[in-house]
DNA sequence: ATACTAAACGGACTACGGTCCGGATAATAT
DNA sequence: ATATTATCCGGACCGTAGTCCGTTTAGTAT
């Protein structure tokens, strides 16, 4: 039913065709340039002119390959992300399918904490586009998959809503603000999110 | 208990002493071409450039007076929030207290989609500031509003996060793109909120 | 009135994301 | 090898938020 392309992040696509070798040569050099960059004085410091000059080649390359930060961003998470969406979509339960819808809801949320922790910087930064945050192509199916599994589950309420409200709760900014500034821990968070998905599953009389 | 100053929203105070009367004719003149230029071409196209020029003041005033863009936007803001503080802290039930912790969650979700509704680019640009926009000293004041009803509410489990959730629900960015991209009424958004607090207060067993 | 000072002023300046377009170049056809 | 062309390249350029600092001015003391 819900058989979407495993790999919706931009791979750095400008025109339809095949790739010219220097412009396959130039996206290397600027994924490896930015992962430099990143390693060395993190995602938030990452600046296009700097990517541009690290990589050695001009400005509009970059904007070219990549469309925008965000995109640039998208493409470094791009494998993860593919891991990620695999795992929830089809690998062993109780993330994949097999376990009961709550029991994946659970796990679900369990693993999109773990994924924006250890990959926080990038994860806000990719979502940091001045338009539409909310339909980057891996928010959409992440939204899709909490509202097929809570129709799964039998909700009795507007499911396509009460999935966005449970995507906002995973929102990368605000996970990262709760663990870094707040100080929760990440097991509180999870504990929390088991808590709401319990209530929110559980039929209203 | 919650004795929060009713006006914690700044108020164009870059010195802590009195105001010199040229300070406060700028401040005048500024708030004055701002609310011309949003009514003219929306809050989104308002810059703090053409704000400085349509005042008759140099930019760097602008930015004394108010700190940023966002500090505008929520200058611009503060009287209307004032006045939606002021009706759930303080104001008739079931907003304000008196009635059931339940009642007053769902009226507080319902009062708030409507203000963001009605302020919308404005509230959205008043958190889009680059850093901590969830201690905007309004948004902390909804959150421990939120949190304190749901103890009201002798909800068991953890209040401070839960609350974190709701609020996210709430967040305008998220509320605007679903009523103005996504096509849904404010209606459909009420009810949602209502179905989601009914069931996070109730007991998990 | 004059001198003094703390505060406010203004606009040049920086940093950054993003755009544009004339020139270079890789692939292909001849 | 040469010509052709679609694609790509580079970096000058733009708009915007925010900073800095030399200059001006409102309030006050004398």
């Amino acid at each position: 039913m819900f058989l979407v392309s495993l790999i919706p992040i931009r791979s750095g696509t400008p025109g339809s065709g095949p790739e010219r070798s220097d412009a396959a040569r130039n996206r290397e050099l600027l994924l490896c340039a930015a992962r430099q960059l990143i390693e060395e004085c993190g995602a938030d410091a990452l600046t296009m002119d700097k990517l541009a000059e690290r990589a050695g080649v001009g400005k509009g390359t970059v904007f070219r390959r990549f469309g925008s930060r965000a995109g640039l961003m998208m493409t470094l998470l791009s494998d993860s992300e593919a891991e990620f969406q695999g795992r929830f979509m089809f690998g062993p339960p109780p993330l994949g399918p097999g376990a009961p819808p709550l029991e994946r809801l659970i796990a679900f949320g369990a693993g999109r904490i773990g994924y924006v922790l250890e990959y926080g910087d990038l994860a806000r930064a990719a979502e940091h586009s001045v338009y539409n945050r909310f339909e980057v192509p891996a928010a959409v199916l992440w939204h899709r998959h909490i509202e097929h599994l809570l129709r799964e589950a039998g909700l009795d309420a507007d499911p396509w809503l009460m999935a966005m409200s449970l995507s906002a709760t995973l929102d990368p900014e605000r996970l990262l603000h709760a663990v870094r500034v707040q100080g929760v821990s990440p097991e509180r968070l999870v504990e929390s999110w088991r808590q709401l998905v319990t209530r929110v599953v559980r039929p209203a009389e």
